[in-house]
DNA sequence: ATATATTTAATCGTTCACGATGCAAATATA
DNA sequence: TATATTTGCATCGTGAACGATTAAATATAT
């Protein structure tokens, strides 16, 4: 029956959605500490692995196009976290780096996905559970992006 | 090694937020033709399952708070999907019911779950595969919410 | 009955997410 | 070498999300 399809509690995309959020509501504290947001977190992850990136790199890496990531690298870069240049070799693109601050801020993030194992883990939610879906998430991330 | 959780490729958050994410982005060609985007759709969800409710069940069902809903819904009505009132009984509450326009709406989203299901299947991830990440999602979504 | 606490929405400010568009630099093609 | 196309990033506008706060109505406790 079409109504049936139509039921939020059968909706797939409404758990992830949702669980997402909820789940990045959960980092807030360790964020706050670090007066960043969670999206910023992910670009100072993928300078932490590898910094002096141009912004496409990171785009490639977050699956986010530069309208967002344009407006959310001048905020980190306000707040000395990183530097924006344009790079010589390719004058279109702009070369994000670490700050010296950047750079220290990740020995205080380091506890983070600890912390947040814990907290599931506490919760009733193990590691290993999550790790079940993650092949899942991988395959459909893989799929929907065009 | 400390180095290794904070890897991205690390991160089930950053799945969970892509994955939900691109599934979003997927079902824009629908929302795009009702002229609604996904929290709309979802409301509308709640209000054809039941029709004229307080915000606050709206705001329950669907894990978000009234700083959300109530801009929201206050531009569904300005669309004439949905009128407001306030409450006879509790002059706090504000009564969200579907107009004419917002009931009729449900018969072109009755093909959508269908269309989603044949564009995850069509991209190789069937419906069974989806299923099997449910519950895990639901339990997220149990522990997570305060 | 009155003071206090709780509930319900709304408002405000900030950041993200994204479609659409613009523009300059780089690369490909004629 | 001139022209077309692509690439990389930025800008603009709109609509979520959400923390913090406020106002009003209702519930409760004294």
């Amino acid at each position: 029956m079409s109504d049936e399809k139509l039921k939020l509690s059968n909706q797939g995309c409404f758990r992830l959605y949702t669980a997402a959020r909820l789940m990045i509501q959960a980092y807030q504290p360790w964020f706050a500490q670090l007066g960043i947001t969670y999206t910023q977190y992910l670009v100072l992850m993928v300078l932490w692995e590898q910094d002096c990136l141009p912004l496409n790199a990171i785009s490639r890496r977050l699956f986010l196009e530069s309208n967002t990531i344009t407006p959310l690298i001048k905020r980190m870069e306000a707040m000395k976290i990183v530097t924006r240049k344009k790079s010589k070799d390719d004058a279109r693109q702009t070369i994000v780096a670490l700050t010296e601050h950047g750079r220290a801020m990740k020995q205080q993030a380091t506890a983070i996905p600890d912390c947040m194992s814990a907290l599931l883990q506490e919760k009733g939610l193990d590691g290993e559970t999550f790790a079940t879906i993650i092949p899942t998430l991988d395959y459909m991330i893989e799929i929907l992006f065009k």
